[in-house]
DNA sequence: CGCCTTTGACCCGCGC
DNA sequence: GCGCGGGTCAAAGGCG
């Protein structure tokens, strides 16, 4: 019941998350490594545009609109896991390839909120939930989704740095926020490149992975400082990156503040991302990339 | 009574 | 053209 699911989101808000997976993805432009994932929810853009064809309301329907997207993936025990906003559920499928049913759920925050998010499990780990999130919300963010969106916003402050995009010259994402206090930068897994030089052709390579620095902790319960694993920018220098991104993926805070702050992000500026993301492909890839097998966190398969 | 979940049916796109 | 699979609809029932 919808008590009973609050309560299991409630409950897993407050412990039972062990970190993260998130990505902000451009339907248009797929990687490699995305594909799988992006093959089960591919079709949900012809679908929207159904559901506007029957007769939904969906006042800032657009095509920019619907393929603002991000995707969660957090250890959450509960059916879902909250994120401040109010779903209704409609619907639940078992995916072929995946005995874990899929739920779809709707934003009923405001009437006619073209917002839907998926949820299924992990097949390869259950603990793992998987929510997607696929539109642009046509309303104020609750206030527990609003006050964990700027939270995480403010502090991690992220920047997308995309395939080609000079970060150093190209309006980042942050600037577009006004949150000028992080620097994010893609960091290639094997290689020291500093991101500073788009010249060492570290822009562009889907393997590298997104991380970023603060310039204070993001008020969680553990220390967030998120550095980069080898241009030694860290102010503190006293713990390495893994030691950091561990610490802030073990902190349940940290899942549900990133996804409420992608969201409440997409709610303010879904066009202007998604016009940006029109020409360049917006990955915001895992930051528990890196702890991924010490918490049994995959990227997408 | 209102809102929710459940669940079977239906619609649509895609691959063959 | 047909079948399959994913996504959505809507009726039914439950709960506070």
């Amino acid at each position: 019941m919808a008590t009973n699911q609050k309560e299991d989101d409630n409950k897993n808000n407050g412990d039972g998350e062990l970190g993260l997976s998130l990505s902000l993805k451009s339907p248009q432009v797929i990687n490699e490594d995305d594909k799988e994932e992006m093959a089960n929810f591919a079709p949900v853009q012809n679908k929207l545009q159904r559901s506007e064809l029957s007769g939904v309301p969906n006042p800032i329907a657009s095509p920019l609109n619907r393929k603002a997207r991000v995707s969660v993936r957090a250890r959450c025990q509960g059916a879902t896991m909250n994120d401040g906003c109010q779903w209704r559920k409609y619907g639940q499928k078992i995916a072929k390839g995946n005995p874990c049913p899929r739920a779809y759920y709707r934003c009923t925050v405001a009437p006619g909120c073209p917002v839907r998010k998926q949820v299924q499990r992990c097949l390869e780990d259950m603990s793992i939930l998987i929510t997607t999130y696929e539109g642009t919300h046509n309303h104020p963010l609750p206030v527990g989704a609003t006050a964990m969106a700027s939270t995480a916003s403010a502090e991690a402050s992220f920047m997308l740095v995309d395939s080609s995009i000079n970060p150093l010259t190209q309006p980042s994402f942050a600037s577009y926020y006004k949150y000028p206090s992080t620097i994010m930068s893609r960091q290639p897994s094997s290689t020291n490149i500093n991101p500073s030089d788009p010249s060492k052709g570290n822009i562009g390579d889907p393997s590298q992975k997104l991380v970023a620095t603060s310039s204070h902790e993001m008020g969680f319960s553990r220390s967030s400082s998120w550095m980069s694993s080898n241009n030694n920018a860290s102010p503190r220098g006293d713990k390495s990156l893994a030691e950091n991104v561990s610490a802030i993926a073990l902190d349940p805070k940290f899942t549900f503040a990133v996804a409420a702050a992608i969201s409440s992000l997409i709610a303010k500026e879904g066009e202007n991302i998604a016009s940006s993301s029109s020409t360049n492909n917006w990955i915001l890839e895992s930051l528990s990339a890196n702890t991924s097998d010490k918490k049994g966190l995959r990227q997408s398969p």
